[in-house]
DNA sequence: TTCAAGAGAGAAATCGTTTTCTTTTTGTGG
DNA sequence: CCACAAAAAGAAAACGATTTCTCTCTTGAA
């Protein structure tokens, strides 16, 4: 490795004007200054991140917390855009992990001299939630995406936004009866609620009790399950709201098993907008959250809270998304 | 930030011996060393990673290769698997960038000392296979997945044992008109039509040349295309291979289109065993890949090669997978 | 001609570890 | 009680950058 002493000697110059040479700084001449450049080039000089760390106490490095990472395409979709924002700024990323007893996602950031932390998905055992919270409560500089910590920025799709669309696209192909399967308590589940709650009111739509139905995210047979339980109800639903994609697949195949055709005799509305809904057949209406937008506001905002710590007021960003049509939804006005 | 010298001054000992009592080294009483780890635990020390990294020249950091990340489930849990047993073994990843002319990967990885690289995808323009090729071609441990560079070590899945695998169960399903679809020229798509055409031929299976497309891995529209290039054979073929579950879905996409049942019609069988696959009506016949075990050979021999540098040989690794039956093979020995 | 100000250059301290080498302490056998 | 080896402890030099401070040399104004 080619350090920035043999740089300098090679160039007839100290380390010190070496560094500012190559820093665009204030201190030496333009001429040896683009000399120091040049040689740098030539010479396949890289300067050592880990000395820079060390020195400036700045490691460009950005931790991110998720649990099960590539599990579904959702995750995958922010993660994607969080690597390429940070990348044009300049950042890496590091994967925090909570090797249990051994050290945790703050003892992890703290050895890693993360400039900041994103957490995205703090996992669900109640010890993860534990050691994710006490990063949301520590003195670096955090950011979460889908839920939400005291003082701290977030960043969310807009769920009540979402859902209300979703109801209202519903609502203008004729559908009066949507049931809404949705995913576990928290605070995503909680606006999109709202937003469903908020929507039906609005446009005289009664839901019944019963149409409302907890599942779990990401998981097609819970939705499955939730489904046959939907299927129960005297009156049918023409339309059943699914929390997320893969979860809508997994209630079209229940559907399906129990003779049922889509969108033919049931209706059937995914969430994320993922790249399945539109492969399989028929294709999946779905609500398109923008997920490389979350991944890049989150990272936007946390580089604003690392580089300007002062001037830096915590707020609730959403990112909104449309709906997309798909043939798993029926048109009943034409009739 | 708690350093050694202010641990080792509430201990009073000197830093040397605080470093080798949490080192567990030789050189100091074994009271004093536990003195030192207790207090350390109490104080929340935790070693400076760059600190550390400048020392030794070991960053405990792996960089890896791979474009559109997120992209396609196969990746993805390839990711995971590298992710999570870089993990157990004490190695962060660091995803090498390519920002054009400012810096290449192997720039990316001097930089950041990475201790070796994985090349999982390296892209698909010129450019970034000569940036791939520029790691390859380095001093740095490297070690590729699903592609093969001239004396380093590779991990790819079966292609060519699974091929014959596929070959042979639909042979045991009675299919005997067998198309293959492929993805793009390269060491994959070369070993899984060896397999294919050895296995075609062990039974007697003829294979016209027209049954042997091409099409591109994870493009459903191409593959679309190129089934609907099959169905202009005068004599159709009872199944249908494609190079990965993706574009199974993008070919029974355009099956269906023309009118054509699966199976009852046409037989699809996918590659790769991703969750999809499981979660579509009719399920896809696929090929697991564990891919997971791909990430994680692929890790296990990169850290190999960097911590037995000369000891250390190149070789192949093949992770063998297996066949998921599903409904999108029709079973022909019934009748 | 003289002086002050400003730019250009370099010496040296520092960041938090590890590691080598020297010194001190301890324990053992004669 | 002494000599000697082995273990324990510490001092100090790195690792490769950044940054502060000092010094020198121009340059322009008085």
């Amino acid at each position: 490795m080619v350090t920035l002493r043999e740089l300098s000697e090679r160039c007839g110059v100290s380390v010190a004007a070496a560094s500012k040479a190559l820093n665009g700084q204030q201190g030496i001449g333009p001429e040896k200054a683009e000399l120091v450049r040049r040689t740098a080039r030539e010479l396949g000089y890289y300067p050592n991140a880990a000395a820079q760390t060390l020195k400036t106490r700045r490691s460009l490095n950005i931790g991110i917390l998720f649990k099960n990472v590539m599990a579904n395409e959702y995750f995958s979709a922010i993660l994607e855009g969080v690597r390429d924002t940070a990348e044009t700024r300049g950042y890496d990323i590091t994967f925090l992990s909570n090797l249990s007893g051994e050290h945790g996602y703050y003892e992890h950031a703290m050895r890693r001299q993360c400039d900041g932390v994103l957490i995205v998905q703090p996992g669900y055992s109640e010890a993860e939630k534990a050691e994710a919270l006490k990063l949301a409560e520590s003195d670096l500089p955090v950011v979460s995406i889908d839920l939400i910590y005291q003082g701290r920025s977030s960043v969310t799709g807009d769920n009540l936004g979402g859902l209300e669309e979703v109801v209202s696209y519903l609502y203008g192909l004729g559908h009066r009866r949507i049931a809404f399967i949705h995913g576990e308590m928290g605070d995503v589940t909680r606006q999109r609620l709202e937003g469903f709650t908020r929507a039906c009111a609005a446009r005289g739509i009664q839901v019944p009790g019963e149409y409302v139905v907890q599942g779990q995210y990401q998981e097609p047979d819970a939705a499955a399950d939730a489904t046959r339980r939907l299927l129960k109800c005297k009156t049918l639903p023409t339309c059943i709201l699914y929390p997320d994609d893969t979860c809508c697949l997994g209630g079209i195949g229940a559907l399906t098993e129990e003779g049922l055709r889509v969108p033919e005799d049931m209706s059937c509305f995914g969430y994320d907008g993922s790249h399945i809904a539109f492969l399989v057949r028929p294709t999946l209406a779905t609500h398109d959250q923008n997920c490389h937008g979350i991944g890049e506001q989150a990272v936007l905002e946390l580089i604003r809270a690392i580089e300007d710590p002062d001037g830096f007021e915590p707020r609730n960003i959403t990112v909104t998304g449309s709906v997309h049509p798909g043939g798993s939804v029926r048109d009943l006005t034409g009739e």
